[in-house]
RNA sequence: GGCGCCAUGGUGUAAUUGGUUAACACGCCGCCCUCUCAAGGCGGAGAGUUCGGGUUCGAUCCCCGAUGGCGCUACCA
């Protein structure tokens, strides 16, 4: 293996590129983390650049809530949309001229064409012969090209993979890796509504932003040959890869909402301090040697800047276990300060804001003051379990009351976290289903708030939370499916 | 199915880059402390390192194969 020592001259830049397509990843704070203290520990550059050029999945409030997230746990970055830097615009949406270019660029030398061919035509194809793309646009003359493009007909641009030879790299962790060309599929770079793709917009961008390292996550690794392959068609110098292991869910597949939390606005939510949720990301997959204090699990961020060696990650994909992070958690916790630990308190469960947004929920609805604690349980405590006699509506089955819960959970963690989505997604899903607005509504009330009588549903849960709201759900339909309330006889 | 990556108790990690009774932490169990619950202290169960072959005086560690898990296989990232 050759050595991969860093000139003390080389320019480290490295970056993370979070899509905003929802609440802010962990997996987006592992890899964050990795790049920062990389960067920091070399006298580097952190670079964070949003890829949103999926317009499909795009969501508006995305990019602030990652920005939020990574400041709250104190990745700072040096170049990004919000701080700007030599080598932006850092939102590949305002870069899409570049990409164009670049695209023509690889048209003109031949190392891409233009491909015609529909979605539905491909997946037909796809259907009958899996594998390679094998259509015939690779091989259109000049005029046919021309004719379609005279006829407006939309059209992508690939990717042009050698037919055969194989492509190897390098993996800094693991070490060569080769891909046959028969394997790797004419990638598609530019769609046809003109946005690149990642694979395009990802290499040109680490490329122009001279990004020395590119630390990601192992799910990459089957494209990383598309993308050296481009490197090449461009002339340009290949960058270091690193492909991090992926974080896993308890039955170790990837890392997933359906069975872990993976928010980072529902850990913040939830009362998770960053540090324990820094340290416990930093003991995924090792990197920390084992004996740099007397308890070696546990390690602050100024720790793992002068302890941590990405060198040391092992490749095997660790199971992000949430006992363990809430006994860090814990750990965390009871280290703090009296006063710190009130004022944790006190920014964050019991914050003015989310107290205030409570009590104009309650004030119309309690004779005393000391009533307060009575309806608002639910919104302090972290876990609500009702028993099966208080969600289960009368005339209906488990299985069918659970199945519509699911479905209840599937339509909220699309909707935009407002009363009229809301109320309207509900209603529609509960028309569909055949379940009335009263059994509809009665039953999540019971889920989220353990009671049949509480404040305001919908309004509730937009105090409450999206991120905390879905686990809750997540968490109930869980509960059920692990402990199935006994048979009543 | 194809391609790729990975493989130490249930989980996260260690084990002078071949020599240990395979260590630590979480979790679990028990005891102590204690008005209770946590925390804390003490102790215990739990892996012979996925399996099978090599190489070697000697393999968790090196090689090969199998198996299993995971990822990718989109005009998503």
């Amino acid at each position: 293996m050759s050595d991969t020592a860093l000139h003390p001259e080389e320019n480290i830049r490295v970056r993370i590129a979070p899509s905003p397509t929802g609440d802010p990843h962990v997996g987006t704070a592992y890899i964050g983390l990795i790049n920062f203290l990389y960067a920091r520990q070399r006298g580097g550059k952190f670079v964070l650049r949003i890829e949103d050029t999926d317009r499909a999945r795009f969501v508006a409030t995305s990019e602030q809530m990652i920005f939020d997230a990574l400041h709250w746990l104190g990745l700072t970055w040096d170049e990004g949309p919000d701080k700007g830097g030599p080598f932006g615009p850092y939102r590949q949406s305002e870069r899409t001229a570049i990409y164009s270019e670049h695209a023509q660029i690889l048209l003109d030398a031949g190392a891409a064409y233009r491909c015609f061919c529909t979605a539905e035509a491909l997946e037909a194809a796809r259907r009958q012969t899996p594998g390679r793309y094998s259509g015939t646009c690779r091989n259109l003359s000049v005029s046919e090209v021309e004719a379609n493009l005279k006829a407006a007909r939309p059209f992508t641009i690939r990717l042009k993979v050698p037919l055969d030879g194989s492509t190897t790299f390098r993996d800094e962790l693991r070490g060569p890796i080769t891909f046959e060309h028969n394997n790797v599929d004419d990638q598609v770079l530019i769609k046809s509504d003109g946005f690149p793709t990642y694979h395009l917009a990802n290499v040109v961008d680490d490329h122009l932003m001279q990004i020395s390292d590119v630390i990601r996550a192992e799910e990459w690794i089957s494209s990383t040959p598309k993308h050296v392959l481009l490197y090449q068609a461009f002339g340009w110098k290949l960058p270091r890869f690193w492909h991090m292991p992926l974080l896993r869910n308890q039955d170790k597949s990837k890392i997933s909402k359906r069975k872990n939390p993976v928010s980072l606005v529902y850990y913040r939510q939830a009362g998770f301090l960053p540090e324990a949720m820094l340290n416990f990301l930093g003991l995924m997959g090792g990197g920390m040697p084992a004996d740099i204090n007397d308890a070696s699990e546990k390690f602050t961020l100024p720790e793992m800047l002068r302890h941590f060696d990405v060198k040391a990650i092992r490749p095997a994909g660790p199971v992000f276990d949430l006992t363990k992070l809430r006994w860090l958690n814990g750990e965390y916790i009871r280290a703090l300060a009296p006063q710190a630990f009130y004022a944790a308190l006190r920014s964050t469960v019991l914050s003015d804001a989310y107290l205030s947004e409570i009590a104009s929920l309650i004030q119309p609805r309690i004779e005393t003051l000391a009533e307060f604690g009575n309806l608002t349980h639910f919104f302090l405590a972290d876990d609500i379990l009702p028993s099966q006699d208080l969600f289960l509506p009368k005339n209906r089955a488990l299985p069918d009351t659970l199945a519509f819960v699911a479905e209840q959970l599937t339509v909220l963690e699309a909707v935009e976290w407002t009363h009229a989505a809301i109320e309207s997604a509900l209603k529609q899903l509960g028309e569909a289903k055949g379940w009335s607005v009263k059994e509809n509504f009665m039953l999540l009330r019971a889920i989220l708030t353990g009671s049949t009588s509480s404040p305001p549903l919908i309004e509730s849960m937009l105090i409450f939370g999206k991120a905390r709201t879905l686990d809750r759900l997540r968490r109930f339909l869980d509960a059920q499916k692990k402990a199935p309330a006994p048979k009543k006889g």
